[in-house]
DNA sequence: CGTCGGAAGTTATACGTAACACGTCGGGCT
DNA sequence: AGCCCGACGTGTTACGTATAACTTCCGACG
C-alpha cells in the first residue's frame, strides 16, 4: 500500500471498464464512487464530505475546501448511496400514495402532480393502488368461503412492498379501507378529499366540491330544469357523500325543483343502466341527469339515445371531473373540472410541511364549471329559461 | 446486565408506548423490531435469524429452532429493514418503469400489470414518466434560448429520484429518449414494444401489432372498403412505425385498395383536425379512417359528424388499444385490443428472469380485433361486401 | 482408535453514510 | 496573563443486515 495512491480515484465514470460479464454475483454492487473516494480526491476526511454535501458546513469547513469537495464530487460523478443514508438517518425520502386505482385517469393525474413536486424536493413517490372500494358494490355474498379465492389485492400490505420504509403517506379517501389495513403507525398522513374531522389524518386537502356542485346546479336551474335526477356513485366515500349532500342542499333552495337520486356503479355500462332506469321509471321523465363523474355521464348519454331521445334537446347530462373523455364523446360534456394535478401537488406539499414539522393547514382547492354541449334548456322550457348572453 | 433479560422483547407491537411526542429528532427511527430482537426472543443468534428468514438454513439450523425463529418473528411483527438489507446486498429489489406519460390509460394499465407481478415477488416498482416524445411534435423553434425556460421533465434523471438505487429498468420504446439521458450503466433493461435488434436491451417484449393490423385491415377490406386513410400517430416510436408498415403491407396485397396516410398528433382535437383534412382533401372521399389509437379515432368520429356525415354509414372509423374510451363514445369503436396489463406483466417477468440470470427469450403477446359499431360496409358497397352471418 | 465430515450454531465483519465527540489553533475579553 | 470560544477539522461509531469464517459436537468410517 503506497501512501500516495490516495489521490487516484478508483475509476472515473467514463465507463467501459473492459470486462463485460466478469462480475461475480457475490459482490455487493458495481464499483460505485463513495464519499470516501470523494474525500481522497479532495484531500479531506469523509466526514467533511458528508458535511459539505449535506450543506451543514456553516462553520465547520473552510469555503475553499468545501469548494474542492464539491468539485471532486462532480468530477467523480458521486451519487450518495441511498440505502446507506436511509440506514443511518432512518428516513427514506420516500412517500406512499394510496389511490383506489391508477387506471382512473383522475388519480393518474393526481400522481403526476404529486410526483412532480416530490421530485423537485428530492423525494420519491411509490404507489399503492388499493383497488378496494372501487367497482360495483356487489351484493357481496357474505361469508361464502367455498367460492374461488377472492384474490385480495396482490399487494396485501403497502409495507410489504419493496422500497417500503416510508416517511409519510398520502391517501385518497376512496382508498380509506386500505388505510386500516396498513398499520400506518405514526407516519404523517395526508388525506385527500376526506372528512376534515378524520382524526387519522395529519392534514387534509380538499377540493371545493360543494362549490362545484352549486355552480352545476345553478347552471341547470338557470337553464330551466326542474326535474333532475342525480346518478350518484355507488361508492362509500367522503367525496361522493359531499356531492350528494351539496346537490340536495342546493336544489332544495330552488322552488319547484323535484330531485331524485339513483345509485350507479362506476363505469360506462353502469351509468347506462342507471340512466335507463331513471328515464323509464314512473312519473314524468327528468329533464336533466346529474352524474357523479364523466364516465357515468358518458353511459347516461348512451342510454338517452337508446331510448330515441337526444342530448341535450330532450335530456341534459352533466359529468364531473373533466376527464379527457369529456370532450371525446358527443356532445361534449358539461362538467365540473377538478384540478387533479394541483390536487396531488397540494397533497404532497402538505405532507412535506408535516414532515418538516411545519403545521401547515392545507388548503381547499377551487373547482370550475365547464359548460359544454350536453346541457341546454329543457324542451318544456318555462319562461325563466334564458341563455345568458344569447 | 442481567443475563436473562434476553427473553424480554423490547416491545411487542401492541402500540401506544405512552410518550406521544417525546421523540428526539436526532434518533434514527422509531423503536423498530430488528433481527436481533427476534434472535433474543427465539434464543438464537442474529445470524441464525437471517439464515432462517432468508430461507438459507438447509443444513445450518435445526428445524426446531427455525420454527422458533419464525414464530418469534411473527410474534414481534418483525419487518426487515430494507435499507440495511440493500446496503449489505447491493440490491434494492426495486425496478424502474419508464413510461411516456401515466395519464395515458394504456400505460397506467401496463404499470398495474407490472406492479402486480412485482409485488407477488417482493419487488417494488417506481415510475419515471418521461413525458418526452409525446404530444405534438412541434415545429420545435430550434435553439431559441430567449423564450421561457422550457422546463425539462422535472425529474431530470431517474437516478436522482429517491428510492433510486435500481436493480433493473423496464422502458417503453415511446420513452426511449429518456433512456439515453439515464446512464443505465449496465442495469438489465427490458424494452417494451421495441426493435428486437436494439442492442441496449437485455430483452424485448412485444405485442403482435402486425397481426392486429392484419386483422383490422382484413375486417375493413372484407366489409368492402377500398379507399382507406391511415391517421398515423405523429410520434417517433417503434410501435407506430410497425403499425404504418403493417398497414401498408397488408393493404398492398388487396387489389384495388387505395391507401393514404396522414400524420396526426395524439389527442382528440388532433384526431379531429387530421380526419377533417382526410375527408375534405382532393380526390374521392375515403370510406374508412384507420386511426393509430382510440383517442385519435374519437376525434375522427367528431370530424365525420361535423361534416354532416355518419359513422359508420358514410365513414367507418377504427381505433387501436381498446381503452375505456372505446365503449364510451357512440358508436362504440371497432378497435384492436392490446392486453396492457399482460404486457406489463410480461415485461416484469422478463426483467426478473434477467435479474436471476435466466436467459429468457421474451414472448410476443397476441392481440385481438374487437369489432363494434364504428365499422360497416361502405355506402358505395361493391358486391363483395358481405356481413358474415347476416 | 483416530479422524474426517457434516450438522448446528456462533462470531465477526463490511456495506456507505451521518453525526457525535474530540482535538487544535488563534484571537478577543476580563 | 489566563481563558474561553469559535473556526476548522478529524477519528470514530452506529445504523441492521447478510454472509464468510470459525467452533463445536457427534456419528461413521478406515
Amino acid at each position: 500500500m503506497t501512501s500516495n495512491e490516495a489521490t487516484t480515484p478508483p475509476g472515473a465514470r467514463t465507463g467501459s471498464t473492459g470486462a463485460a460479464d466478469a462480475a461475480p454475483p457475490g459482490r455487493p454492487a458495481a464499483d460505485r464512487v463513495t464519499s470516501r473516494d470523494v474525500a481522497r480526491a479532495a484531500g479531506v476526511s469523509q466526514a467533511a464530505v458528508s458535511l459539505v454535501l449535506g450543506d451543514k458546513w456553516r462553520g465547520r469547513v473552510s469555503p475553499g475546501k468545501a469548494q474542492a469537495v464539491r468539485a471532486a464530487a462532480r468530477e467523480l460523478g458521486y451519487r450518495p448511496n441511498l440505502a446507506a443514508r436511509s440506514l443511518r438517518t432512518g428516513r427514506t425520502r420516500t412517500v406512499l400514495l394510496v389511490v383506489p386505482a391508477l387506471t382512473t385517469e383522475f388519480f393518474a393525474r393526481v400522481y403526476t402532480g404529486a410526483a412532480r413536486v416530490a421530485a423537485d424536493h428530492g423525494l420519491g413517490v411509490v404507489l399503492y393502488p388499493s383497488s378496494e372500494g372501487i367497482g360495483p358494490s356487489h351484493p357481496a355474498p357474505a361469508t361464502t368461503p367455498g367460492a374461488g379465492p377472492v384474490r385480495p389485492p396482490s399487494v396485501p400490505d403497502p409495507f410489504d412492498s419493496a422500497a417500503a420504509t416510508l416517511d409519510g403517506v398520502i391517501a385518497s379517501s376512496m382508498a380509506a379501507e386500505a388505510l386500516t389495513a396498513l398499520r400506518a403507525a405514526d407516519l404523517p398522513l395526508v388525506m385527500l378529499d376526506s372528512d376534515p374531522d378524520d382524526d387519522r389524518a395529519t392534514a387534509t386537502v380538499n377540493l371545493d366540491i360543494a362549490d362545484g356542485v352549486r355552480q352545476l346546479t345553478g347552471h341547470l336551474t338557470a337553464l330551466g330544469h326542474r326535474r333532475i335526477t342525480h346518478l350518484a356513485a355507488d361508492v362509500r366515500s367522503w367525496t361522493f357523500e359531499v356531492r350528494a349532500r351539496a346537490v340536495s342542499e342546493a336544489l332544495s333552495r330552488v322552488p319547484g325543483v323535484r330531485l331524485r337520486r339513483l345509485p350507479a356503479a362506476l363505469g360506462v355500462d353502469a351509468g347506462l343502466r342507471a340512466a335507463h332506469t331513471a328515464l323509464t321509471g314512473p312519473g314524468p321523465r327528468p329533464t336533466a341527469l346529474l352524474c357523479d363523474d364523466d364516465i357515468i355521464a358518458a353511459g347516461a348519454c348512451k342510454a338517452v339515445r337508446r331510448l330515441g331521445l337526444r342530448v341535450p334537446e330532450d335530456v341534459s347530462v352533466t359529468g364531473f371531473d373533466d376527464l379527457a373523455l369529456a370532450v371525446a364523446v358527443e356532445p361534449e360534456l358539461t362538467t365540473v373540472r377538478l384540478p387533479a394535478e394541483d390536487f396531488g401537488e397540494a397533497g404532497m406539499r402538505a405532507l412535506m410541511a408535516a414532515l418538516d414539522g411545519r403545521p401547515d393547514r392545507a388548503p381547499t382547492l377551487p373547482v370550475e364549471l365547464v359548460a359544454r354541449g350536453s346541457t341546454a334548456p329543457p324542451a318544456d322550457a318555462p319562461e325563466n329559461a334564458a341563455r345568458p348572453g344569447g
